[in-house]
Order: C-alpha cells, then structure tokens, then sequence
DNA sequence: CTGTTTGTTCGCACAAGTTGCAGATTGGCG
DNA sequence: CGCCAATCTGCAACTTGTGCGAACAAACAG
C-alpha cells in the first residue's frame, strides 16, 4: 500500500472523493503489519472517530483491495485479515492465539507441482500453522493446554 | 480416510454407534476425491436418504476430521471443503468454476522461509489459484468474461 | 460563499455457512 | 423385549460479510 498522502492523490485522480473516514483508514493500515481484521481496524477507528461505520470500513477496505493496494489474506479460520504489505510474501499463523506474521519464502514460485493437469497459470498462496514464540513460552512444559490467551 | 468397513470397526471400537446416516456418508466420502462441501454432500445423502439432516452431515464430518480420517480444506472463500485424502499433499483452485484438485509438492517441507522468528512447528498448506482445463476451454480467446458456469 | 451534483456514509435487513440446543429417536446390549 | 446412552433432527442463534436506500457531504462552478 501507498502512504496515506499518494493514496489521497490516487483517490481523487480516479473521481473518489477523500473523506475522514477515509483518511483515517489509510493512516490505521499505512505500516500496519498486523493483518487486521475488518472488525480490528473498526474498533481502532472508533477510538479516534467514533460514529463511524463497520459498513464503512469494509467499504473502503473492499476499494483498497480492488485498487490493489491492499490484499485480502484467508488464513484458513476466522474472519478475513487485511495486509497492506503487497510484496510476493505468504505468512505465518500461530494456532493457540491467531497472529498472522509475514514471511518470504525462497523459490515459492519456482515448486515442482505434481499432479496439475491442464491447470495454468497457477501461483501459490502459503500459509505455515504453527505456535508462536510468545504462545510456546506461556505454556513451556505442557504442550497441550487448552488454554485461549489474548 | 479409511474404508467405509474399517471406519465401521474404528467407531465401534471408540463406543461409537454405527447409524445409516454414518455408513452413507463413509460411502459418499470413500474414494472421493472432489473435496466436497458440507451441503454438496447433504445433496447426494438426500437422494439416497430424504430426510437425513444437514445438521447430521456436519456432525458427522467434523467427527470423521477430529479422528483423523478428514481433512478440512480451505481454499480462500466460499464453504469449507471436506479431504477423505489425509496424504501430504497441496491443492489447486479453479477460480472460475471452484474446482479443487490435488497436487503434490516436492520440498513444500524444505522450503526456506525468511521471517519466522519465533514460530516453531511450522508445517505449510499450499493453495494455487489458476484455471481449470475445461474452463480454460470455454474461454479459448477471451480469457475475461465473467462467466460462471458449472 | 452558496448551491448543485454526485459519490459516500450509515443503519438495517439480509445472506451464507456453521454451530448450540433440546426433544424425539434408535443402536447396542443384557 | 426393554433400557440407556449416543445420535439425529429441526430450529434458533451466531459470525462474517453484502445489498440497499435515505441522509449526508466533498468537490466544484458560479
Ligand atoms: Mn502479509
Ligand atoms: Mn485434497
Ligand atoms: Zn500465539
Ligand atoms: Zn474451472
């Protein structure tokens, strides 16, 4: 995603007209490596804007996306995460607390598929489950607490 | 996913009740290799059993997942898929028509991944978005209509 | 600065997919 | 056969996200 100032421009070049919400929008996602949910970034909103909408911000989070300065990332489970960062990566998705980090994975596009026949075009969204660091210290003896931190 | 016999002796053998609700379903998900909804499923269950519920079809499929003997699959958007294949293996999405396929991926446990600081216990699931054969047929020149068949 | 235009916001209803619940049913067993 | 626990079913509820229309407000011209 573009800073928040040539997201404006590009807004207003293409007839989008810019709005607080907007631009509140761009400063909550600019640098924001959270992948947040819809419903996230509505409660952060709300903070510095309340009144303002969860429709409004699927709103503009739906534009971001189709301008392609946004990704829509699934991790599986759960509600849809946004991801500013539009670089070739894939992520990392901690199984006990839900954080979604970023990773860059050598030769992703360059596997030895075995089995597609007659697909094409095809190119690979990764997603590694695992436990993160801070969910592996709270439970360092016993593994397998069902425990639902954060 | 075993065979609808073995499956039959692994739930008896966990005092679990062989019901015909729960031996159609081992027939349907035997050998199936088209990653079938929940509701897909419900579909040819019906035809076989009116009356059957949509409800039972889930509890059975996360029963069958929670043993061992299903995947579920999650290609990104649109309903969960439910894998009678419990191999190491990957899958390739159609997103013109849906279509879910199997592929296998040499090295997808070796791949070399930047940023995983922390993480432990990482295993991928791959998901490669492209087109089908068959739609890739019915679009020959023009590979931009917004045609959804099937 | 004021008025007009047109895109935007908001609230609510709705949709899809899945689960919780409780009463009716039935498989397994003595 | 008769019991009982497991299961099935129907429905309500829930989660995530979208459609819609009335109210609102940027942008711009005068
Ligand atoms: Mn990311
Ligand atoms: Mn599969
Ligand atoms: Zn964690
Ligand atoms: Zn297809």
């Amino acid at each position: 995603m573009r800073t928040p100032a040539e997201l404006t421009d590009a807004f207003r070049k293409q007839g989008f007209k810019i709005t607080p919400q907007r631009q509140l929008l761009f400063r909550l996602l600019d640098g924001n490596a959270t992948h947040p949910t819809a419903e996230a970034l509505y409660n952060r909103a709300c903070s510095e804007m309340p009144g303002i909408s969860l429709r409004t911000v699927y709103q503009t989070l739906n534009d971001l996306a189709a301008m392609g300065e946004l990704r829509h990332v699934s991790v599986g489970c759960g509600p849809g995460r946004f991801d500013p960062n539009t670089d070739d990566h894939h992520h990392v998705v901690c199984d006990r607390c839900g954080t979604v980090r970023d990773v860059y994975v050598d030769g992703a596009n360059q596997l030895a598929i075995e089995g597609l026949d007659g697909f094409d075009a095809v190119t690979p969204s990764i997603v590694f489950h695992g436990e993160c660091a801070d969910c592996a210290l709270s439970v360092p003896t016993n593994p397998n607490s069902p425990k639902e931190h954060q």
